[in-house]
DNA sequence: TTGTAGGCGTTATCAT
DNA sequence: ATGATAACGCCTACAA
């Protein structure tokens, strides 16, 4: 139905090409109509299409009489030209690729909305990939990236850091520039943001300490480099106020229920804990779950924090108290940096944010 | 620092242009390279470019021992064709524009999650435009998803149902077909997918006329279509059960505690109020908050029931009872007719979803 | 089986 | 101030 349409949009267009006035025929009745060319406005309005092209690059080698004539055909034709064919002679796509492993983890919602809002005020467009865990796949899509000619590219969180995606980015992007949110590859067009998570993670214990709680775990999800500085901020937190050598680290991947049955499991083990540290909100908002399931009451015998204070904080109930690792902050150097990078300034390679503890009901 | 090397690679490419030895050389020493053409490719392997070409797109008609050695080629220099300049030619960008209110609301994070990887597997790219409640500002990301020369679009959300967007689809992309989720336009390329909210939310009324509820109001966010259906589905269910003329029809949109605030507001007024559907899961978890600081208990003095099922049904305490709208049923048959259309295949214009309730400790 | 030439829709360079 | 012409990187007749 569609392409029989398509026919007679083909048919009427090869028929345009030949009568200036036939445009106008076309036009009123209201026929679809292919895109059409630069050449085509230069042909209508009687000027060539370099003129036309100085038109809508705003060039001021152009007559006013011209200029008013050109962006009259180019109003009434609904011309725009092609950005594919603007980017072949420019070399610049215009885009920009962000790879994220998941568009459902809220603070990364959170960041491509705004990066890509910025970006797009800058006249870039976003190519969004998911790439899930499997590191076959962001490969995959670094290829994609590349073949797309992306000017740039984000890859949001420290799961990227790794030296797959370090060869890779060797291989098929060395020549652009490329921000990692949370994470960092050493690499001359690398640059990195880092959440200080090893001291947000170190003052959550030295909160629980000071609340008088005895004994802490910290439950994290996935084996990612910026986990493992959230549990070597935790171990380092409790050596500092706790004397403890073996920090309790639990791991409860999965969704939701899968992470809720872990936290139960280990807390059925375990019934002395009275301090929790989740790696993520959403992990600390199952543990909740399990633990109201257990008629553990919060904060009263159990002390929680969660991570990233995303708006699941405040969902929860007793709401969440989260370390606030400034995702917002984050997003916005990522633009920052990107858009400095771009325009050829010189941006500091790697850089750290620090982070801070909201508290509400859970501690 | 980036562009400095940047000259220097120019430098590197200007050479090797003219020798072919030299680019074993370059390779060798791993300095960063411009993106290859086909032409260098073809030379190197000592063939014309439109046997690189043809080993590229898979051609029959090549010999096995040049398809060999093109390979070799492509990749020792980690060549790859260059969409952009394919895009030109085959008068095809292989890209889909994705449109969107917020990423930031949850169903549509996952949706775009789906719908981007879907496409991903068939050799679409993905355009993710956020374009907040602005009606300008999806005008203008309409323009742009022409310029770029899109092969289809997705428009999320009940809100794009606007007569400027008909226009604007009528004038910039009459060509190419759009899928509306939850939504639909009178438009001859324009392809709709809704779910049934009427009938969903006058079965939610049936369930709380049958738990003996009392007192019934609906609370709404934004003045969207989708929140139209519901609320014409919520005046039918009060008519039909509680034989109410003039249902309770609340308006809370804004931020989490804004909206907490607005809900707040209302019980105070009605504090005969028994029953709250909220046209979404995260108003209901606003409402949740705001009626646990009113010391209002749930389920046992009010029933809550929320819209679209998504995971924060399960964080809320209680876990909220809600309408299951079936999003990812919604992004299958959106990727599904996408494809279709994009293959020629004839596709319903205009097709409803069946919800259903999920019911929790909410009601 | 392979190569040559022309074109996709722009912009840039050079004339005029 | 304007126009002709040659790129940009690829694909695809058509020719050999």
């Amino acid at each position: 139905m569609f392409l029989d349409n398509n026919y007679d949009i083909i048919f009427a267009i090869e028929f345009i090409k030949f009568t200036c006035l036939e445009y106008e025929f076309k036009c009123e009745t209201g026929i679809m109509m292919q895109n059409m060319t630069i050449y085509e406005i230069a042909k209508i309005a009687g000027v060539s299409a370099s003129t036309v092209s100085r038109v809508l690059n705003n060039s001021p080698n152009v007559k006013e009489a011209t200029r008013k004539l050109v962006l009259e055909c180019i109003d009434k034709y609904h011309y725009s030209p092609s950005e594919t064919a603007r980017g072949l002679i420019k070399q610049s796509s215009k885009m920009v690729g962000i790879l994220l492993p998941d568009a459902r983890i809220m603070h990364h919602a959170e960041s491509i909305t705004f990066i890509q809002r910025e970006l797009s005020a800058m006249g870039y467009c976003c190519l969004v990939m998911t790439t899930g865990r499997d590191e076959q796949e962001r490969l995959r899509c670094l290829e994609i990236l590349n073949q797309r000619r992306v000017d740039a590219a984000v890859l949001m969180g420290s799961s990227f850091q790794l030296d797959s995606i370090k060869n890779a980015i060797e291989k098929y992007l060395s020549q652009i520039p490329i921000i990692i949110a949370n994470g960092y590859l050493e690499l001359p067009n690398v640059y990195g943001i880092i959440s200080d998570e090893y001291n947000g993670v170190l003052e959550c214990v030295r909160l629980l300490f000071e609340k008088g709680r005895k004994k802490l775990a910290f439950i994290a999800d996935y084996d990612t480099p910026s986990n493992q500085r959230k549990i070597a901020g935790f171990s380092a937190g409790m050596e500092k106020y706790y004397r403890e050598h073996t920090p309790l680290i639990i791991w409860a991947n999965g969704e939701f229920h899968e992470a809720c049955r872990k936290v139960s499991e280990f807390m059925q083990k375990s019934p002395n804990i009275d301090g929790l540290i989740f790696a993520e909100d959403q992990l600390a908002a199952a543990g909740l779950r399990a633990l109201r399931d257990m008629q553990i009451s919060v904060p009263d015998q159990v002390s929680v924090i969660g991570i990233n204070n995303s708006i699941i904080t405040q969902i929860c109930n007793p709401s969440l108290t989260a370390l606030d690792n400034m995702s917002m902050d984050m997003s916005a150097a990522v633009v920052n940096n990107l858009i400095a990078v771009l325009q050829g300034r010189c941006v500091v390679k790697k850089m750290s944010l620090y982070s801070r503890i909201v508290e509400r009901e859970t501690t």
